[in-house]
DNA sequence: GTACAATATGACGTCTCAGTCATGTCAATA
DNA sequence: TATTGACATGACTGAGACGTCATATTGTAC
């Protein structure tokens, strides 16, 4: 946790040194980033950055948080009033508010995933805090889908969660890259995935080559259960 | 390129000095791999270093095509007689042999799969050497699947393309953790995915799970024809 | 206006890094 | 034996890193 001075400063100044610290911890790994750096940016003295962090790893896990919140933020207003979706309208859904978020956030959305994919030096408390949009959720969901026959019998659980955990985290940056959306697009929240018809059709060709993988295809069904 | 005093080496120096930096590739980013921490290991003095490399790129470059030359060996060697599989039969050969490859080279598999997903310097020179198994492979697979009607017309290809690749990426790690793989049991080779009954079954689910997405499956394909 | 706490500062210590270079070693050849 | 050239060495440079600390400045309360 930073220290009690940092949350003393005026909201300007605080925001000034996130948004760059964000900047360079979303650029480069966790390793190559410099504290120098950040400080020469922002202005302020070596001295007065570590009245605000203890370190370097205290200001990283402040940021982790941060995007956590501003995720949790996100999902929570987009959330469906429909409470009860069947499953795959569920996962559809999920999947679309990732993507928002990291569209809406991408230099948070880039710091989580480099804490998934990159060696940091305390991978404990980092996914601790990132664990949300781990495989286990995914895990959950099957196994209700398979109970509310949504989802086949005879998927393996654990892999169709491994198999969505991953799609899940990676389709954010394919879609930015079919769409060739620039940053000016989805900068400042500009783009709603919700809204956008070209994100909506790849949603829609990506739910159906899933469901139709997963779903209760009479065919399949049948051969699972002449077995 | 390593320099021609490199190649010189007994064969026992050079593949200690490979072997050393290949485990410090493989457990680090490229910017936190120090060439002091190499030499120390390999006693060999900083200046005999930079008689064999130019720098910590050649280094870095040179252990990345040997990896690549590892794979292509690998596969060669694996690749079924008969040619003309059908297109799932061939994919899924295509991700057994790449789990085969991570199972038997895991620091070398580890190295190429950080070029992916980490930043490095100079990225053009890296993503040369690595592009096979890039998603540009999968476009091809699913392009002739459709017209072979092995894969349902629908099928958005490049977005499949996308899951294939993905997965393709991924699905090593998951293999590891799902079937709990210690690295006495993958060391040496001695682990045969193509033997493995477990692994065998995984494959199975894993290819039925995306085979009945995109297969020609008649209910979808009526659907199709119907719009 | 004075006293005291909170905040700001940047030079500094200590460390490690990539890369250089003058010097040393030694085997093969002449 | 003398020469030569390939290979080995590690102290050194300059840069940059994190984190500290003595000192300066600002702000608040009386």
């Amino acid at each position: 946790m930073p220290r009690e001075t940092f949350f003393n400063l005026s909201e300007g100044k605080r925001s000034r040194i996130i948004a760059i610290a964000v900047d360079e911890f979303a650029g480069k790994p966790y390793l190559s980033v410099s504290i120098s750096e950040i400080v020469r940016q922002a202005t302020i003295a070596k001295g007065s950055f570590y009245q605000y962090f203890e370190d370097k790893r205290d200001l990283y896990l402040h940021l982790l948080s941060l995007g956590m919140a501003q995720k949790l933020a996100l999902v929570s207003k987009l959330k469906p009033s429909n409470n009860s979706l069947k499953t795959f309208d569920y996962l559809r859904w999920m999947i679309q508010a990732s993507v928002q978020f990291e569209l809406q956030y991408p230099q948070m959305a880039k710091i989580a995933y480099r804490a998934f994919v990159e060696e940091i030096p305390f991978p404990d408390e980092a996914t601790e805090l990132t664990n949300q949009g781990g495989a286990y959720l995914f895990n959950d969901l099957i196994a209700q889908g398979i109970l509310h026959e949504d989802v086949a019998p005879w998927v393996d659980t654990d892999m169709a969660a491994f198999l969505l955990s991953t799609v899940y985290k990676q389709f954010g940056h394919y879609l930015v890259s079919r769409l060739e959306l620039t940053t000016a697009d989805i900068s400042e929240g500009a783009f709603d995935v919700f809204e956008n018809e070209g994100a909506q059709q790849l949603f829609s060709n990506l739910m159906d080559l899933l469901e139709a993988g997963m779903g209760r295809d009479p065919e399949i069904r049948n051969q699972y259960f002449s077995k």
